[in-house]
DNA sequence: CTAAGGCTTGACATCGTTGTCATGAGACGA
DNA sequence: TCGTCTCATGACAACGATGTCAAGCCTTAG
């Protein structure tokens, strides 16, 4: 074990050295990976000499480069980034980890690609994970970022506190939370003017002379959907309409569940004459109810949060996008900024939304009966 | 520097023991990241105790057991998996690389996020990349997988030849190729079925009697892209008609240009009456080219690859669906296998097609002028 | 000719953890 | 009472890399 046998034609300097070898020729067709040690010994340098030439540090002769170049092709040798990392003075994995909604929704993938794209240019690889809007997944997700000693965080969260981050903090891990506001820490944080936003797609309901509106939304408990929910009620309330009587139906966590919701609201004796849906997935399941009743032509539509292929519909459905590209790649920038020395108090970045007019929302209010 | 002082109010154990310490007390805000021995010493235990708790290793009492959780959660402590990995016997980093054409593609999310369940059941961390159809890229994720010391692969490729994997296939690290076969290795691959995906949509097309088809798809240089071009030119031939006529247009890599292609196809003297596109993206260009000419009753069109809310449209887009979510579980599951031992030759796994009728693709052709 | 300085290079300790092994304490049967 | 066994525990080396430092060689200036 660990024996070492003088090999002198398996090497490609000029120096007689020691080779590594178990004394068992190893198979050709299994060799194990090499390490800066079977660099070494191949090209006859020391260790030390293959990492200064391996990171491309100054003070090594032209043929020792050539040399240890040599010898790392021939064994196609890639060096342990993390195993670097224990003995490296920053400490840095150049990797962080991206927690989103679903790795499957479009607001999620443009999210990630803008993260990914600033991180690329960084040489910083990035975990994705699904948060699914389940508390324990978001503890188990950064958990398993933090093993990996990720250099940075960027957020989606649904547990009721992120004080369990706090410590981490304290260390100077740079957090950025997205889509979401954090609760019992304070990092910096990206989002979109959720209530700004929903009031403007209720006003630009009202103003077409909407009365009996309806709001579908998200769960409950995620603060973003509250603050739409609220951007949507106080804009009733400015225009003097009771919301005693105005549907209010939340939870709706998927496309399915949405389209039973709208299905059973446009049933009622007295259904709305435009609805505001809160979510991406809750406006596609809204537009199959719509369909379905063959009212889409009849009650007015705007939702919150861009949805594909939205302008290719009949009508166009009319919304208040987000820009998820944005709030990815300010979350990113926030991170490596902070990672490049900012110590500034925790920033909020709120990203404006954009109503976009395509038809849906600009249909008039029925006569009642 | 690594001076031992004395500190005995420092423990949670009851032994005296030397704390960790520079001498100088660290500042509550800017604690330290927390290792092994700052919980040993915390806990009044040897670090290997400490290690057998952190693992779970049968034969520590339940008093240690309990100072020593007491201890990590004070300090906060969370195992470097990394550092571990370097001394454990199995060398796996519970860590998986991701490569597909695009994060924000919705063919590419979803095959991301049935990796991911997959993934999340065992513990594993999945790295996400898009490739862009860039073979420099390809490299670099590759490369940065394994800096990274990833367990496996699942990778979409682009370059001419994956040859550069073979010595790390040598190596055992299993790599599993996913929508499009490699060249030059040999390796568990899964794709959809692509030729006959395309000759199933072409038929379609031939059924309803048209004659007039046009072919609009991805980069030439795509395997997967050949495949489907050749399915629809064989199914041509098959029923005697000459493709000497029938448009081929190739090199369509996102919506816009697709829109553009197919724009100009229409305004041919000559406008075939029924269109094959090839890849989703170029479907959505050619559903905005037959809205914005007035055409999308009048001209048929079968996609290959669904598209989101394709069913909401009208017409319907009638698609050859591919199985992302089948694809992204059987992959994993490769290299979960592989992981496990699986030593068996390369496995090539062909996943179904669907025709999804939904009304574009019924259209009849229109008389000729 | 010699001292000083710069350029190359490698030995060694170290990063945070786990595998190996030895040691000591207590249980148990003869 | 005494070995023998098991359990609990920690010292130490090792994993693959880098930071530190000293040594050797070669210039160059005095």
């Amino acid at each position: 074990m660990g024996m070492c046998i003088v090999n002198p034609t398996s090497q490609i300097g000029d120096r007689k050295v020691t080779s590594l070898s178990d004394g068992v020729a190893a198979p050709e067709n299994a060799r194990a990976r090499p390490t800066m040690r079977h660099v070494a010994a191949l090209a006859g340098v020391g260790v030390k000499t293959v990492s200064r030439v391996i990171n491309g540090e100054p003070n090594v002769s032209a043929a020792t480069i050539a040399k240890v170049t040599a010898a790392a092709r021939t064994l196609d040798y890639q060096p342990d980034l993390h195993a670097g990392n224990l003995r490296r003075a920053d400490g840095r994995t150049r990797t962080i980890g991206l927690l989103v909604g679903s790795v499957d929704n479009p607001f999620s993938g443009a999210v990630h690609r803008a993260v990914e794209d600033a991180a690329l240019a960084r040489g910083v690889a990035v975990f994705a994970s699904s948060l699914d809007d389940d508390p324990a997944r978001e503890q188990e997700a950064v958990s398993a970022f933090l093993r990996r000693r990720v250099d940075g965080l960027i957020l989606t969260t649904i547990s009721e506190s992120q004080a369990y981050l706090a410590p981490e903090l304290r260390r100077g891990t740079p957090v950025v939370f997205v889509d979401r506001e954090p609760a019992g820490v304070a990092s910096d944080t990206v989002v979109s003017d959720n209530l700004e936003g929903a009031a403007v797609a209720t006003r630009h309901l009202l103003e077409r002379g909407h009365r009996r509106l309806a709001y579908l939304g998200d769960r409950a408990e995620i603060r973003t959907a509250q603050a739409r929910r609220r951007g949507f009620l106080d804009e009733l309330g400015l225009a003097g309409i009771a919301t005693r009587d105005i549907p209010v139906i939340e939870n709706l966590h998927d496309i399915e569940t949405a389209r039973l919701a709208a299905l059973a609201l446009l049933e009622r004796d007295d259904p709305p004459t435009a609805i505001f849906s809160a979510q991406n997935l809750v406006t596609i399941g809204v537009l199959h109810a719509l369909r379905e009743s063959g009212l889409q032509h009849a009650i007015a539509l705007v939702g919150f949060d861009d949805v594909p292929l939205a302008d290719l519909l009949e009508p166009g459905v009319t919304v208040v996008a987000q820009n998820p590209q944005e709030i990815g790649r300010i979350a990113a920038e926030r991170v490596f900024a902070r990672l490049d020395g900012d110590a500034g108090p925790a920033v909020r970045t709120v990203v404006p939304t954009r109503l976009i007019e395509r038809g849906s929302g600009e249909i008039p209010p029925r006569e009642r009966g």
